[in-house]
DNA sequence: ACCTGAACACCGTTCAAGT
DNA sequence: ACCTGAACACCGTTCAAGT
């Protein structure tokens, strides 16, 4: 897009790309286009390249997605684990979590559902949790199932922020469903994001459930 | 697949296909393919017939995922609001609906990110479980909030039905990662598998806490 | 090693032509 | 109204050819 020169076929002199920059122009370009227009050859085009450059630093484009979305890990927050109590630490790992995709909203529908199996990255974010979670008293076989749950609500938190506002809107159904009508009116009178209030209500009773089961923090 | 005679152009004397049977053969197909090989094409295949004919009775293909959507959403059960407690009543949601998604493993990725806008029969859904909420004493501007922070959880633990159970597996790093590897050993020696295990504890927790700070059923 | 250009099989979708 | 056949622009990906 800046340089306008013309590139004969042949390496050139200096690289014009590497996995970091793909990584993030890719992330760039899926967020402001949406997962519709989000193809190899409108991320070559943004890049400045033609589309079968990009396989020289990436696999295909699943491997692509599986990177955008290492990336998108490594802005979450762990540096509570070992620093504040439980309770702060979590608090900040699920809201930094959370704050990352809600980043992207349109890469949560194709990052979330990658499997991140074996990013060292990644993996050294799951071992702070654990590690958290040890340190405050958690048994062993516990960790995983709990870490595990929170996560779930976590994602699943990040999926409804792009969830459209109007949803649950009956329109001229209605009729058929003053319960719905009623109480998205009641919500509306409230402040805040109806996302966020319900990330917050969530994530209270889930810290809270945690710590009480494992008589944490009480 | 089944009848080998060839079809020549023109208005068959009865009719090939219909919207439902389109759904149901693409909700097969998404399932047993997977979301990659998942193409108008292939689904046209498999109904025994060319691509432009899919396009007289669903818009497009996004119209499609939204059809197959409401299908899953179908198989939701809210029937115990209005006639058992409401714990009892939305653990059988809660279940159910996993369970809906669980049943199509391939499809999560793609249709729980689709808006289900206008549904009717899935606002049919929503409607019962207001009022459930209602009948057990929720406060009206609580309910949209309670209810979507549960179905995060919901939707969230489907996602986490199709990860690889290998997932947390720190394959050679393991030296860099002892707290994962403890914990998974550790969790490894439970019975029952690791995704239902994190669910029941969520959906434990969410349940008890959205009922404590309501009042409900103590 | 790292780019372009040409090529491949395949996509979603439109539309005219048939019955 | 509902199917096929032909066509379109566009995919992801491979590979030879250039430097």
């Amino acid at each position: 897009m800046d340089s306008s020169e013309v590139r004969r076929a042949g390496r050139p002199r200096t690289s014009v790309l590497d996995r970091e920059r793909i990584l993030v122009a890719a992330l760039r370009l899926l967020n402001s286009v949406g997962p519709e227009k989000f193809s190899m050859a409108a991320l070559a085009g943004e890049l400045g390249v033609k589309p079968p450059a990009l396989y020289h630093h990436v696999k295909n484009k699943q491997a692509l997605l599986v990177g955008m979305r290492e990336v998108v890990n490594e802005s979450i927050d762990v540096s509570g684990f070992g620093s504040l109590s439980w309770r702060e630490a979590v608090e900040r790992w699920a809201r930094s979590y959370r704050a990352a995709f809600s980043a992207h909203p349109n890469a949560i529908a194709l990052l979330a559902t990658e499997p991140i199996t074996g990013a060292t990255r990644t993996l050294a974010m799951y071992e702070c949790v654990v590690q958290g979670f040890l340190a405050a008293g958690w048994e062993a076989s516990a960790v995983m199932g709990d870490m595990v749950a929170l996560e779930s609500f976590i994602l699943g938190s990040a999926l409804d922020v792009v969830a459209p506002d109007d949803m649950f809107d009956p329109g001229d159904a209605a009729a058929q469903t003053p319960g719905l009508a009623g109480v998205l009116a009641a919500q509306s009178a409230l402040e805040g994001s109806r996302a966020n209030h319900s990330f917050e209500v969530g994530l209270a009773i889930m810290i809270d459930g945690l710590a009480r089961r494992n008589g944490v923090g009480m």
